[in-house]
DNA sequence: AGGAATGATTGGCG
DNA sequence: CGCCAATCATTCCT
């Protein structure tokens, strides 16, 4: 008898936030299909059930399942205890009315007001619960299905890789789809992060090419032992920097402001590098990579002139470590 | 613990 | 659509 009344507790406002809420629940599979169409007895077998989630095809969230799965278990057990307070308490008053029915008129009517606010009460807690729970899944999706979160540093091998080509590439560091296809296959890697690392080593390298230096003069040198240079100018090939051996870092300059992007624009550097530099920029066709990634593909002259890609970029010279030169390779092998 | 490094995402642009 | 720039969030390193 006590499922007789349902037309009570219809709040208009609220009604709408708790639809969503329920929209919500039932997307994430946190709520079963049926939910609480009838009275307040059906949820009762549902609890220990493991399957069930829908669309989760999931690839190695396992981690993201067990824990859904328990807020899952959670909510649903927190669901029945409300329930069945709900239908304890409701019986308890309706008796204690009827009882009462004995000593007084009790009309009816109040029986059914008395039970309409005893389940509005309940509805209010059901939908705190409800509310909670969806907090809970939103975490844990923020927490588990953002990648952000989950990221790994790559593997060695992965970096290398990486590395190797766009330290040799570095005139025009623009891998084609089928050049980033084999460099995710010999990395490990996904295509789209060989994307994101190219992204963010480009632009990471124009703001702070000092910083790079290092890696640059290893990944310059092994590429050229690795091809088996020219003839004994090789090791020049590769450029200022790649003479390691000389000095530490290069810790030749740039004049920051200096270059822009047209083709001889070189002429700003430093003295003592000028000639090279214009040089080597002379022969990569002055390909800057915010250019063209046109023809310049040319079997990698491992280096590029400054002026290039990175040219204008203007914020740079403010932000280099303190007192650290904004150095990039140039050439100083004199 | 705190900062540097680093992979991923987002918004804007051509 | 790919790229850049800024930003986020985590991991690594001291």
């Amino acid at each position: 008898f006590l499922l007789s009344i349902h037309g009570i507790q219809e709040e208009g406002p609220p009604n709408a936030q708790l639809m969503r809420l329920d929209n919500m629940l039932l997307a994430e599979g946190v709520s079963r299909p049926e939910r609480r169409g009838r009275g307040g007895s059906a949820a009762a077998a549902n609890t220990a059930t493991p399957g069930g989630c829908p669309n989760d095809n999931s690839l190695e969230h396992s981690d993201y399942r067990a824990k859904l799965s328990q807020i899952r278990q959670i909510y649903h057990s927190e669901l029945e205890k409300y329930e069945q307070a709900c239908h304890e308490f409701t019986t308890h008053v309706t008796n204690l009315l009827r009882e009462q029915s004995r000593m007084r008129p009790v009309s009816p009517k109040e029986i059914e007001r008395m039970v309409g606010v005893i389940h509005g009460k309940f509805n209010a807690i059901q939908m705190q619960l409800k509310q909670s729970t969806c907090e809970a899944v939103m975490t844990l999706r923020s927490r588990f299905l953002d990648a952000r979160r989950k990221r790994r540093n790559f593997s060695k091998q992965a970096t290398e890789v990486l590395n190797e080509y766009f330290y040799s590439h570095l005139s025009n560091p623009y891998p084609s789809e089928e050049a980033k296809e084999e460099l995710a296959r010999r990395g490990g890697i996904t295509v789209s992060q060989v994307s994101n690392w190219f992204g963010n080593k480009r632009i990471r390298y124009k703001k702070n090419m000092g910083k790079f230096q290092e890696e640059a003069t290893i990944y310059t040198t092994k590429m050229a032992v690795d091809t088996t240079k020219i003839g004994g100018l090789g090791s020049q090939a590769s450029c200022c920097p790649a003479q390691g051996p000389s000095f530490t870092h290069g810790d030749l300059l740039y004049g920051g402001s200096g270059g822009k992007a047209g083709c001889d624009s070189a002429a700003p550097l430093s003295p003592s590098a000028g000639s090279w530099l214009l040089f080597w920029v002379l022969l990569e066709g002055c390909g800057g990579w915010t250019g063209h990634p046109g023809p310049s593909d040319a079997q990698s002259l491992s280096f590029q002139a400054q002026g290039s890609w990175q040219g204008a970029t203007p914020p740079v010279s403010t932000a280099s470590p303190a007192g650290d030169p904004g150095g990039i390779n140039s050439d100083a092998s004199n």
